[in-house]
DNA sequence: AGTTGGACCTGACTGC
DNA sequence: TGCAGTCAGGTCCAAC
């Protein structure tokens, strides 16, 4: 499921891969992807004839840095794939969106559910575009704080697997590394905010940034539906590491006590009962 | 303002 | 074999 290791593999593959590029045309196979494009500007006319000049993420969402200045924002929901082919190659049947580059190659985003979706802003300023401005600081960079995190929870009433996992509080969690930050924090995940104190900020801060930065090394997780793979098709390796997420009945790695599976908003949450308090 | 629950979406899987 | 029901979850919106 693209979460922040899943997006930052993909900025990483996109940098190398199609900075410079020039976008020569735009086309859009299904209006799902462009819901939130106002009408004017439109997608095309901030994409077409501009060059690619940078590629960068916040949280979950993957920033091409345009030239003539604008951005075009990527968002992955949770079945949403980057490929970069050729541009005869005939799309998929869940290809959604596709920007011909000059020099015969073609950026795509196939997205089987369509939870997720591009959009163009006139702007190459982070803080002139509303859905990046209204994320908080992106996990792994140096604003989330434990500081921050302390602040984020004070007098919360919301469980703390729900509060890890607003983008706009902390950028870039959702369900699988939020349950595995809680494992590996010891605290368990539906523990009101609030209530957690200093010695459990710190490791819950230090647990975030150690699960985040392991699962960027290993590209990212793949589960059994198949449903992530890299700009080049290949899986992520961080599934072989989850020792909370989808594991309900098997022995906690650390306890041997079976894995509890809880639910909450109609997510399921993955703890250790004698591990997480 | 913070919290909660449903809707959106499709394919894989389960049980009868 | 076929079919209905369930599950997965990021994000948005309405309701409390």
């Amino acid at each position: 499921m693209p979460e922040l290791p899943e997006a930052e593999t993909i900025r990483r593959q996109l940098l190398r891969s199609v900075r410079g590029a020039v976008i020569t045309e735009t086309r859009v196979l299904h209006r799902r992807m462009t819901r939130n494009q106002p009408r004017r500007p439109s997608l095309r006319a901030l994409t077409e004839g501009r060059r690619i000049t940078d590629v960068g993420r916040h949280g979950k969402m993957v920033t091409l840095t345009l030239d003539p200045p604008a951005t075009l924002l990527i968002r992955l929901g949770m079945s949403g794939q980057v490929l970069v082919c050729r541009d005869d190659a005939p799309p998929g049947d869940h290809t959604r969106v596709r920007f011909r580059l000059r020099g015969g190659e073609e950026l795509r985003l196939d997205d089987m559910r369509m939870f997720g979706g591009v959009q163009a802003f006139p702007s190459a300023d982070p803080a002139a575009i509303p859905p990046l401005a209204a994320l908080g600081p992106d996990a792994l960079g140096l604003d989330f704080t434990r500081e921050h995190l302390a602040a984020t929870l004070r007098k919360r009433t919301a469980p703390l697997i729900a509060l890890l996992m607003n983008q706009s509080l902390v950028a870039g969690l959702g369900n699988i590394y939020a349950n595995e930050a809680c494992f590996a924090a010891g605290v368990h995940p539906l523990r009101r905010g609030g209530d957690l104190r200093r010695p459990d900020h710190a490791a819950l801060h230090n647990a975030v940034r150690r699960v985040l930065a392991e699962a960027v090394r290993l590209r990212g997780t793949s589960m059994r539906d198949g449903l992530y793979r890299d700009l080049d098709g290949a899986p992520g390796d961080y599934q072989r590491r989850l020792r909370v997420y989808a594991r309900e009945g098997e022995p906690c790695l650390r306890c041997r006590t079976p894995i509890t599976r809880a639910r909450h908003q109609g997510r399921s949450v993955f703890f250790c009962a004698k591990c997480q308090r």
